[in-house]
DNA sequence: TGCGGGGTGGTACTGAGTACCGTACGCTCG
DNA sequence: CGAGCGTACGGTACTCAGTACCACCCCGCA
């Protein structure tokens, strides 16, 4: 009966906030639930899981709008957009339900791991939807790996804002794009001609890299600044916007 | 005694290969050792530290190389490569040990769990140190946590195909150089003009911009590429190496 | 000889998680 | 109506990690 499972959630976050964590037992929360102790973990598998309970059906539902990528390399970044933003709403349905876990993670170190390393899931679901996007050499399974880890920063970045209520349901939206858009232009700009280098703090003039974000300019507006940047000879100096 | 430590963790790693990780008592683990149990729980503090016992050091001297970073903008780089290397270092000395930890971490949850969760100290160590290079205005915050979970990512992309043996010591030294080399670069581009516009798919022609990586080349040797690049329309599309 | 402190072993306890069993409720089929 | 039957529940008993506490022994030192 998910009902059961309702009542123990609601006593389970009650007693947590109330005692915390730690000092909060298993008998307490089925008593307070009025049910018995076997009938918590039937329903929750441990008592960190009443805390996590539809984790996998979400990273489900993220991992079927990912296989919908397909091969098409221009389809990458809206579906990851997409699916990062399955997350984010599921998150802004909670509500406060969602809140009361973050003060709990924020607080109690055991169940600030385990949140962490739920994200290892999305992590590799978004590494191998991406291997498609960034090629399949190699040398590209680092790329996948990165843009994946950088798409869940960002993610969380701004799930974390509204989880202190930085920001309300609409900003976290616009914040999303946002940042997944600077994420994912950023980051597409990986420069497989950089990895042939030999490091940083060398300056191998065959190295240079010159990398174009945001197609749209002409030449005359860039060249001006081009030529300013590859007269400095910092090896890896500030970005120059154009 | 060190000694004691020592003897409890060679007993505690043969049970651990021999009869897995779950089926193996604490008791086991001391008996084995020939000691008590209390003993054990001094030593290490749980069943799981015998497995990452100087971790807490490791991250006090990474912490320490970052210290020394200043607001000098240029060290950044070379300083984060550098303590990226100390962690590196530190695996790579372990030898056999590491990789008999990594056998244990990819096969029993729990442990895989806890080494992801252990990761999420260097992304702030990372995080916090690459403030000053990434500046101090609010947008950038979501920069720092980006390049310093790419930072990370890089490391661990190499250190696990070091812990496969897909590579040995030196080629995991040389693949750190060069993965680090293009993490940075790609994520050094990130582009504060690239925040304003509305998200991937927008191709607004002011926020067109052009990174230059590893100065040392002329104009000459760039322009065709560039004009190639600006040519394109795709917002998002591969980066044109030069 | 007396004395204090660190490393040690032993005992006892709490609490999470597992296994198992008996039971009550609700269902369908005869 | 009643007999079977599956499911959810409660209860008991157990293992084991982790904690607290105490008694001990060995050591240097006065």
């Amino acid at each position: 009966m998910p009902e059961t499972a309702a009542r123990l959630r609601e006593a389970a976050y009650a007693l947590f906030e109330q005692q915390g964590y730690a000092a909060t037992t298993v008998d307490q929360i089925a008593a307070r639930a009025g049910v018995g102790r076997s009938t918590f973990f039937r329903a929750f598998g441990s008592k960190e899981d009443v805390i996590f309970p539809d984790h996998d059906a979400l990273v489900a539902r993220v991992a079927a709008r990912l296989a919908t990528l397909g091969s098409d390399p221009g389809a990458a970044p809206i579906g990851a957009t997409e699916a990062a933003r399955i997350v984010l709403e599921h998150y802004l349905a909670e509500g406060d339900l969602a809140r009361a876990r973050y003060r709990l993670t924020a607080t109690v170190p055991t169940l600030r791991d385990r949140e962490v390393s739920s994200t290892t899931g999305y992590r590799r679901l978004f590494r191998d939807a991406l291997r498609t996007w960034t090629g399949e050499e190699p040398g590209d399974e680092l790329r996948a790996e990165v843009i994946a880890g950088s798409i869940v920063t960002a993610h969380n970045h701004v799930l974390r804002r509204w989880l202190r209520e930085d920001l309300d349901d609409a900003g976290a939206r616009a914040a999303l794009d946002r940042a997944l858009g600077l994420v994912l232009a950023s980051v597409s700009a990986a420069v497989p001609g950089g990895a042939e280098s030999d490091g940083p703090g060398s300056e191998g003039g065959d190295g240079t890299t010159v990398v174009v974000l945001r197609s749209g300019a002409t030449i005359e507006q860039v060249l001006p600044h081009l030529r300013e940047a590859l007269a400095t000879d910092r090896p890896h100096g500030r970005p120059s916007p154009a």
